[in-house]
DNA sequence: CCTGGCACTCTTCGCACGCGAGTGCCAGAC
DNA sequence: GTCTGGCACTCGCGTGCGAAGAGTGCCAGG
């Protein structure tokens, strides 16, 4: 077990890292921070420290940087959530405020992420699957074609194209349309497949084909989890990575790209406050040398999608888990409110 | 003018220097190209389209690299669009009929000309303006409160809401939507203001007032070109844009997440076909270095959106040229298609 | 008008050197 | 026992110098 002060030794050498950059030795620690010991001692800790894997050297006789394991260590046990601080909330609510639909949202959360941060924002659209049914729209393009749109709660909306197995009348089209919204509007949507079940039977013979098939293409929809989309900014900000960077820029560029990995990615995530995954903690190769910061939202109590940043694993912990709460929550309010 | 060698000896530049990343020296164009002259007469015209502005040396005794003007006249002159081989265009094809939807068109073009030009790929969404309305549907949400949905013929959907000044019957709303189709379904999104301006005529007075907020409301969705939206990818092949790597790079990451931005570069390009802008060519600073190589592709004859890649302005302009022009050319055909 | 030769300019690379930061260890003090 | 000050040692990094190589410009001759 370590003891307090070395734990104080490894916080000094994440915070001053973080700051400067630079691997940090003995004589600076005690030069910035108010150990009251020597030199010396830290030196001792700074052994004790690296024995146990918390901190490295890059190369023999350089300063001492932290391990993943270091940062875990600082996030888990030495660090708090830096809190926004008033003024800061009354931006982020002013400038969320202002957006007109999901998009809207969604895009200025990123950016707001993004400058906030200075790192690169991710943020997943809301989910459809813990949403719920607002509304169910058919459309007769054709006599056996028909356009099914789904409106959730988030005020996302998917549309399909439905090839029916024979004409349906525009008739049946507003018994099925009626039926169909009487039963899910305002429902889960993992309460739905229960719900309709039974539908087809309501119909004449020769319409129970379509109906089958527009209730198949609609629940498909709803579990095609797959589509779920998310939106990427401040890329810019990859440029402050390090020195050492066409090497490590580029297997992170090659990663935000594939969408389904940061799904992956965020989904991993299950705790319900800030998560932190550190360095090798992904499982991603490319981003092996960044930190992601992740957290859930949503409209009502409940988490439907997650945000969060990309960064490298030498951030400013504190900072950035207090900023990305504090976006997530104000993100939740905004879309209750619509 | 330019005699003809030297046209040669520029185009040999070009080509070695795009070849090589290399400042090209006289002896060796001479090596590599069949020029039929000796090194010292390369000296000479290497010393002639330096005066003219076409060639430049980074520092003074190293070789010459193309300017922004010497690219120019290449382009222009001295080479053409580089054909698609037919297995490649075979490829193109294939890729880009696996796609299910017009989110799913768009993706996989970026992802293909990133792959193709190995370069950043920009892709806007077919614009609402040139295209014709599908359908349109009204949905009510509350006694006041409307959802209006717009389906496009090249499958791209919008939704607005409508809060209407005074309560709105399902009959009226009924009556609405028919009316609304038999008008616009079919017709082109500039010619849909006139057709709809004496509808709330048609209406009990007390109606009116919803129907005409209906009808701005659509109108503003039509006009809402600033809504255009594009999709980019291939962002990692930037990583190839030089040694001098943050400097170069930094910059054009940021234009890149302006969308503004790249939608006005897009829009610029008026040529009917493919359309090249060179470093300074670009309005947008950060893009200086870059050039832009776009083309417009549509469903029908016309132009519906742009698609395009940024590169180096060290790029190969006739294979990229060549691939921008085939990719535009399938992805209409698809859109055309569907 | 082209060519071969020649002198000149600069950049780049390798190498040796010294400096400074940082470490590990040890003996002594509290 | 724990902390401290001192000391010798290791390396990375920046600097300066010299040689090599590539490329140029210019000139005289074919």
């Amino acid at each position: 077990m370590l003891s307090e002060r070395r734990l104080q030794v490894l916080r000094a050498i994440v915070q001053d890292y973080v700051g400067t950059e630079e691997p940090v030795g003995s004589k600076a620690l005690t030069e910035r921070h108010k150990l009251g010991v020597s030199p010396a001692t830290v030196r001792n800790d700074m052994a004790a420290l690296e024995e146990e894997g918390y901190i490295a050297q890059p190369h023999t006789s350089a300063g001492r940087i932290p391990t993943d394991k270091g940062y875990r260590l600082f996030v888990d046990k030495l660090a708090g959530v830096k809190p926004m601080s008033p003024p800061e909330r009354r931006a982020i609510q002013n400038f969320l405020e202002g957006a007109v639909d999901l998009d809207d949202v969604v895009a200025r959360t990123v950016r707001l992420l993004a400058q906030l941060t200075r790192q690169v924002a991710v943020v997943q659209y809301p989910s459809l699957t813990r949403s719920t049914v607002r509304h169910v729209e058919l459309l007769s393009l054709a006599p056996a074609r028909l356009m099914l749109v789904l409106i959730t709660d988030t005020g996302r909306v998917e549309q399909r194209m439905v090839d029916c197995p024979a004409p349906f009348g525009e008739t049946s089209l507003a018994d099925l349309r009626a039926r169909l919204n009487s039963r899910v509007a305002g429902r889960r949507f993992t309460d739905v497949p229960s719900l309709v079940e039974d539908l087809p039977e309501a119909f004449e013979a020769e319409d129970r084909g379509t109906v089958s098939t527009v209730l198949s293409t609609l629940l498909e929809t709803l579990v095609e989890e797959n589509e779920e989309r998310l939106m990427i900014g401040g890329t810019a900000n990859l440029t402050r990575f390090g020195h050492d960077f066409p090497l490590t820029i580029r297997p992170v560029l090659e990663a935000l790209e594939e969408q389904v990995v940061l799904l992956k990615l965020l989904g991993e995530a299950k705790d319900p406050g800030v998560t932190v995954r550190i360095g090798h903690e992904n499982a991603h190769e490319g981003l092996n040398s960044t930190s992601v910061v992740s957290v859930g939202y949503g409209s009502g109590g409940e988490a439907v999608a997650k945000l969060g940043v990309v960064g490298p694993t030498r951030m400013d912990y504190p900072g950035t888990m207090g900023a990305v709460r504090a976006v997530a929550r104000y993100v939740g309010q905004i879309l209750a409110e619509s």
